[in-house]
DNA sequence: GAAGTTATGATATACACTGTATCAGAAATG
DNA sequence: CATTTCTGATACAGTGTATATCATAACTTC
């Protein structure tokens, strides 16, 4: 049984880290795909039927993994968000890819499993919508912008992350301005009055 | 044994079809890692174990699925690259995309099993580097630039299979232009002299 | 159109992995 | 320290993969 509040089972948590790590290392080694259970608790030095009173199956490890992941780096993000201090946002995500690298590969990688841009698309079409308004005439609508905006900054991170992080997250940050953001405000969106 | 040349054997390449056009349905249908083999081949019309005298897997029949549309789409691209006519390549892959619709969604939906960026960002890479080179001072560089018109330019085509293909291929290229291209081109690529 | 070649269908089988159940023992909580 | 709860080990049924075999049907070539 899972206990409600308060003080949780340091064995537990021990043993869902360890199963985490081993996930995210085997999945760098041979493929998500790849990957057995029994391979995964024997790596994670667990008993086999121990990974079922945690997971129901691989998929919900990694999903947990993505879910815990995207609430770390939203409670950074947030503070930046209300403050509107967006140009931060890029350098604060970048640098937070840099310091999970092997996790970030395996979500990145394993996308379309996690539902990754689909969740990420509704958070930045959100945030979006909160500070912005389509552009009046533009040839390009609001909801392709929005989508172009995430999968394209996605897509920055996947290539930081397979290059081997050859740039500092700041470095990147202007990249990410130059090549996406300014681009993108410029011909689709408006800044709300 | 596999003919040389001339006269393919009719029972095979109808089998074929029939597996790829099975693989396409039901993976639309039931997300392609719930597909087994046998449900494959029932659907197919065709015996379980002649599934395996074509293909030594499911990911390796998605994986020709992928070089067959590519092959099929590079034919029809080739001739514009070789003019130089790049304005009509938008154009012309989404319309590739909308003609083959269904098993897109597949090809895309599957991108990390297939290797299809990868693929592609070699091929948009190569065909990059003859006409274009790195623009001298860009914060962008020239890998970088590649990289993010590819991941892009894929993208954008995604979406407009999700969407429900809500634009003409002459908008969607329209589109292309004003988001990903013209801007990648101004901040890191030069025309070559 | 006939002869020979080749793919197919049906079936059986070995093997791997999943997910669940059970129970004794170890570890943590209060 | 006593009780609760998690863990490890093991067994097991169910499912899916991949291969082998053989009679039959379909195709190609002449």
């Amino acid at each position: 049984m899972t206990r409600r509040r308060g003080s949780p089972d340091a064995r537990v948590v021990k043993t869902h880290e360890r199963l985490a790590q081993a996930l995210v290392a085997l999945t760098l080694e041979r493929g998500y795909d790849a990957v057995t259970v029994r391979e995964l608790t024997a790596r994670a030095g667990v008993g086999y039927a121990t990974f079922f009173r945690h997971c129901s199956s691989k998929e919900a490890l990694l999903e947990q993994l993505l879910t815990d992941t995207l609430d770390d780096l939203m409670a950074r993000l947030t503070p930046q968000l209300v403050t509107s201090d967006l140009a931060r946002i890029g350098t604060l995500v970048f640098g937070h890819a840099r310091d999970h690298a092997d996790r970030y590969r395996v979500l990145l990688r394993t996308g379309e499993i996690t539902g990754l841009l689909e969740r990420c698309t509704r958070l930045g079409t959100e945030t979006l919508s909160a500070t912005f308004i389509p552009k009046p005439g533009s040839v390009v609508p609001f909801e392709v912008a929005a989508h172009h905006l995430v999968h394209s900054f996605i897509g920055l991170v996947a290539w930081y992350l397979d290059a081997g992080l050859p740039h500092t997250p700041e470095r990147m940050g202007e990249i990410l301005e130059a090549l996406i953001l300014e681009p993108t405000y410029r011909v689709a969106l408006e800044a709300k009055k």
